[in-house]
DNA sequence: GTCTATAGCGGGATAGAC
DNA sequence: GTCTATCCCGCTATAGAC
């Protein structure tokens, strides 16, 4: 894979947009006006549409990864501990970045299916992170129920922020990650 | 506007191919082709494609809306028996009906303007039945936190279950619905 | 109320010059 | 690596016969 600095930005223009729009309402021209090159030239850099998406997706997913693992190291082995980070690491990519993480979960099954292989085994090493972790705090008591259902509602009611966050609001993504927290492991 | 009963069955396969395909690749002669006429006879019955966008997502909020608050009247007023019915209503409407509602949750961006304005009020409607019920699990001590957040990410975590629930899994919607209020509001 | 036929447009993608 | 020019396709929507 070509991994340029020119590829980079690209790809960035293309989440950016696709977030915006939509993969599907986004136009090859559109891609090339935000990129500053006209829509013929969009096709040197990339075989079709669909490889743009697979590329934003991929980079999204493997920032996530990438970010949630530095997280946990920093993390110490706390299972209230990890489990804020994790949160914060994870609404990081989605609201301050605003960008190829989105894309990667909202778009996801626009992949075509050689591409969906491909990307596959990195949203499942995501996924095994995040169980990792629901476990843990399964086991120290923190939190009720069946750790697959638990991690799929948590990461629910995290994905589901990039619907109404609102930047300019009162609170900050990790402040955002705290209080959901709070809310699953506390009682008033 | 038109309440045929031939009009509801057209919104009714219309709503399945949007969450199918979503409906921007929906095309107008799938639609008809799915109601056993000719795409250009579609345009009888609808004035554009967005109005049958607009008349599904009315028919499927109004729907929820309607559920909901059949469910509260039988609910009593214990606030955790309250929660336990409107999440179990969310999810029927979501997993078991399969259609309108998940249109009207994940589709609702692609309405213009007119729509939105006009179908607003009903979305309101129904998201001030949950803030309710909400307020009163806050206040009777069940599960702790801000109401506006506490009632984003229920619904979030609720919501996010159509891109992972199998029907042919071993859990009903009503079980998940359980297990999450157990969740919220129970330590192990 | 449904049909056939088609207008009119905008989409993804290619070719070849520079 | 970018340009211009353009092909070809499929989409939404319309017109008029039945």
């Amino acid at each position: 894979m070509n991994d340029s600095p020119r590829r980079k930005e690209l790809i960035r223009l293309a989440a950016q947009l696709f977030v915006q729009e939509g993969f599907d309402r986004t136009t090859v021209r559109m891609l090339a006006q935000e990129m500053g090159i006209k829509s013929g030239s969009l096709f040197h850099h990339f075989r079709d549409k669909q490889e743009i998406l697979a590329a934003v997706i991929e980079e999204g997913t493997q920032n996530a990864l990438t970010l949630a693992r530095a997280a946990l190291d920093d993390a110490g082995s706390d299972p209230l501990s990890r489990l804020h980070v994790m949160a914060r690491a994870h609404l990081d990519t989605l609201l301050t970045d605003r960008n190829a993480h989105v894309v990667a979960l909202y778009e996801w099954r626009r992949l075509d299916d050689a591409a969906r292989d491909h990307l596959t085994h990195l949203r499942d090493a995501y996924e095994r992170l995040w169980n990792d972790v629901i476990d843990e705090a399964i086991e120290a008591g923190l939190v009720a129920g069946d750790r697959a259902l638990v991690a799929r509602f948590v990461l629910g009611a995290l994905n589901w922020t990039v619907r109404w966050y609102d930047p300019d609001g009162p609170r900050s993504p990790e402040q955002l990650a705290d209080e959901l927290v709070n809310m699953l492991t506390r009682r008033s």
